[in-house]
DNA sequence: CGCGCTATTTTGATTAGTCAAAATCAATCT
DNA sequence: AGATTGATTTTGACTAATCAAAATAGCGCG
C-alpha cells in the first residue's frame, strides 16, 4: 500500500497537471506539498522507481497510467469525505478541507462505496468540484447546483434544468440565466432557502428546490 | 499533537491494564502492539519523557493522568467510529475492526462529537463494549442490549428493563433471565428480529423491541 | 560566445519508528 | 551461595521523509 505521503504527492500532481499541460515542475510540486525543492525532487525519484510517475529531469513529472488510478481513488475519497462531512454531519465547510485531508488516506475502498451509496452517488462535492467516478473518469462536463454549493464561491450558471414557462420567465426576471456569475450568500439547509448574490451585490432568494434546477460550474 | 503510533501505545496500555493491576508489562505490550521487546522499551522511555506513562524499570509502564486522557479519547473515537460502520454504514461486523484502527487516528474531534450526535449518544459499540463518555468516565456498568449487540460474542444477561408481568413471564419461559449465557445467532434490522442461541444450542426469535429490554454484558 | 540568473539536483544531516542480537538484571532452583 | 533461566534493556543499523545548503544545468541576453 501507498503510504499517505506517496498518495499526496500523487493527488497533487493531478491537482496541478489539470490547467494547462499534464508535466509539473518541481518548484509547483514542492509549493503545493510545503516543502523544499530538494524534497520534491527526491520523492519524486522514488516514485518514478515504483513506476507511479515519468520522471523528466530539469523538465518535470507526470503520472503514469497506474499513478493516475490511484490518484483519482484518493481524490475521490477526498471530495466524498467532504460531501458527507457536510450533507451528513453539518459541519461549516471551511472546516471540511483539513479534516478530509486525513480521512481521505484512511478509509478503505469499501467504506469509500457505501459512503457513495449513503450520499446518493454524488457528482460533485459541496464546492462544486467534479466527484471521480468509480471507473475513473473525471468529468469537467459535470455540474453542480446552486442548492448543492456551498457559501462563497464564484459561481456561473450554465444551464436551467426546468422547462416549465413559469419558472423560466421567473428566472429571467431575476437575471438568472446561463452566463450569469454570482456566488451562494448563504444556505439554509432547514428552512430550504438559498440566497445568492449576483455581481451588482444584489440578493436574490431560492427555495431548494428551484436551486436545485439551476447548474452552476466554478469559476476560475 | 500525538502521533498515531504514540496514539496506539496509549491505548494498548490502557486496554491491557483493565483485567488485573495497572501496571503493563514489556512482554505484553510489545506482544499487543506486534513490535519486538526492545522497540517498547524505547518507545516507553520516551513516552515517559512526554510526561504520557510512569515507566518502572524491569517492572512496566503505568499511564498518567494526561496519558490515561488521550488514550480514552482514542478508544471512544475506535468505538464511536465502530458503531457509525455497523449502523450507519451496515458494514459487516467483522471488518470494522481494522477500519476503525485507522480512522480512530484520523478523526477530529469535532467530527467525534458530531458523530456521537448522529449516532443518538449509544453507551455501547455493536460489541458490547462501553464507550467512554467524552469526560472521560469508562464504565464497566454500562450495558448493551441483545439488540445493539453483533453475532457472535459470548453474553450474559444482567437485567430486563420492562417490568410487565407479561414479558417477564415470557422472558422465563425462554429461559432469559439474568444470569444465563448466551450469544446473538443473527441480526437482521430490516426485519427487526433478533435470533439468539442460548448454551444448550437452542435457538430463540425475539423482536428488535423486546431484544432491546434486555441487558447484556460480554463474557471474558 | 560567454555571463549570470533561476530552477533543479545533490549532498549531508536529522527525526520517528523499527529490528536483530548482545548485554544485563532479577528471580528461582538446586 | 552460585548457576540457570527468562524478561528487559541496550546497542548498532536501517527506512521513510524531511531540511539546509552547496553544486549544477539551462536559459536568455549583451
Amino acid at each position: 500500500m501507498a503510504t499517505s505521503t506517496v498518495e499526496n504527492y500523487l493527488k497533487h500532481i493531478l491537482l496541478l497537471a489539470e490547467g494547462g499541460d499534464d508535466l509539473v515542475s518541481m518548484g509547483e510540486l514542492a509549493g503545493a506539498l510545503a516543502v523544499v525543492p530538494g524534497t520534491a525532487t527526491t520523492m519524486v525519484k522514488a516514485l518514478a522507481d515504483g513506476g507511479l510517475v515519468a520522471h523528466e529531469p530539469r523538465q518535470g513529472v507526470r503520472l503514469t497510467v497506474e499513478g493516475r488510478r490511484l490518484a483519482l481513488n484518493v481524490l475521490r475519497k477526498h471530495r466524498l469525505v467532504e460531501t458527507f462531512l457536510v450533507n451528513v454531519l453539518k459541519m461549516d465547510w471551511s472546516k471540511v478541507h483539513d479534516e478530509a485531508e486525513r480521512l481521505e488516506h484512511a478509509i478503505s475502498d469499501e467504506v469509500l462505496d457505501r459512503l457513495d451509496t449513503l450520499l446518493g452517488h454524488p457528482a460533485t462535492d459541496p464546492h462544486g468540484d467534479p466527484i471521480p467516478s468509480p471507473q475513473g473518469k473525471l468529468s469537467a462536463e459535470v455540474y453542480a447546483t446552486l442548492a448543492t454549493c456551498v457559501a462563497g464561491r464564484p459561481l456561473r450558471i450554465v444551464r436551467i434544468t426546468e422547462q416549465s414557462a413559469d419558472f423560466l420567465q421567473f428566472a429571467e426576471q431575476q437575471g438568472l440565466q446561463p452566463g450569469t456569475e454570482l456566488r451562494v450568500a448563504a444556505r439554509n439547509l432547514t428552512a430550504g432557502i438559498v440566497t445568492l448574490r449576483d455581481s451588482s451585490g444584489a440578493t436574490i432568494a431560492l427555495s431548494l428546490t428551484a436551486a436545485g434546477k439551476i447548474l452552476v460550474e466554478v469559476v476560475k
